[in-house]
DNA sequence: GTCTATAGAAGGATAGAC
DNA sequence: GTCTATCCTTCTATAGAC
């Protein structure tokens, strides 16, 4: 009988892709790293991953998996609109506040490649757009206007990009935004 | 006797090279498109930038004086702090809203090259610090806190990050925020 | 023998630097 | 133009498990 393949193998793989690239960046990593980190042959990963295009895709939707498990745990101790909006900014925070957050994944990529359309591009546009539907749906059952939602989102664009410092920043206006909306 | 050196040539190189790193990303565009784009000898631009490190700090710092002359320009029609901080903020999303905008050069730069602390990433890192202290410095005049600081500030990095779309709500925002403070 | 794995060379293009 | 190095990708050669 024939060699029984190795399970897990293009977990292995996409780990240290997943690694390598959010730390160092797409472009700055070439597949030969991602050979030697994962310690494996150059034809299993092409096997699994038959460009570093698509590499790069499910490197993406790895992390968007992440991101909505991390996300949907925390939301299942919140109770309605409100503090549900305010934990979901708060997990943002958290995770910039980790050490090691080099910006967030999506938009790094497509600043690595302005103008592109292929794979990894939609996989970072659909998880933006969505992430951004997701906090104008809570705003929208809040009660708020597309006026609040687009302030939420702006404050969430802003968290992303600026320093740890101001994640404190952001989760207090956030709050404040929601309590105000609550009162009135 | 030798040629005479033609003279605007360094220009001529910098802003064919400013226009290519700008659109595409300074890792995506390549020394020989650059000598193309700039109808020049490859000798020549070695002689102008000894690396393309030294080439893209160049292309930050041009962009950088761009910036900040159109900044001054927009600021000598603003009496006063508040309409200060609010034409500055304006004068960003004007730059976001034009076409072909491709976000911020100096977080681009960043992005494109985590971690690094070369040349060109110092130009970047240093125009942001003073950036957000131009900001700090014109709220601390109308009298608000840091809170108020860090809070413009995060709308700031959220319309450099964020869709066209948003630029009018940071603008209306920050206005907002400055007549509160001004009434108040 | 048959299949999967790794290791490495080779192709062809392109990089930065001289 | 040329040099060297590296890029992604493919292919060959070989070792090991069934």
């Amino acid at each position: 009988m024939a060699r029984t393949p190795v399970p897990g193998t293009r977990d292995t793989v996409l780990t240290a892709a997943a690694g390598l690239f959010y730390r160092y960046g797409v472009r700055a990593v070439g597949m030969a790293q991602v050979v030697e980190a994962a310690a494996c042959g150059k034809n299993l990963l092409y096997r699994h991953f038959p460009s570093k295009a698509s590499l790069a895709a499910a490197y993406l939707r790895l992390y968007r998996t992440e991101r909505e498990r991390s996300v949907a745990e925390a939301l299942r101790w919140a109770d309605g609109p409100g503090p549900k909006l305010v934990t979901l900014v708060g997990e943002i925070a958290e995770m910039v506040r980790r050490p090691g957050y080099r910006g967030c994944a999506f938009r790094n990529y497509l600043t690595e490649f302005p103008g592109e359309n292929d794979e990894p591009a939609r996989v970072a546009k659909q998880y933006l757009a969505d992430s951004r539907t997701q906090v104008a749906a809570l705003v929208s059952e809040l009660g708020g206007d597309d006026l609040m939602a687009d302030r939420v989102w702006l404050v969430v664009d802003g968290l992303h990009a600026g320093p740890p410092d101001q994640a404190r920043v952001a989760v207090d206006w956030v709050t404040e935004i929601v309590q105000r909306r609550s009162i009135a």
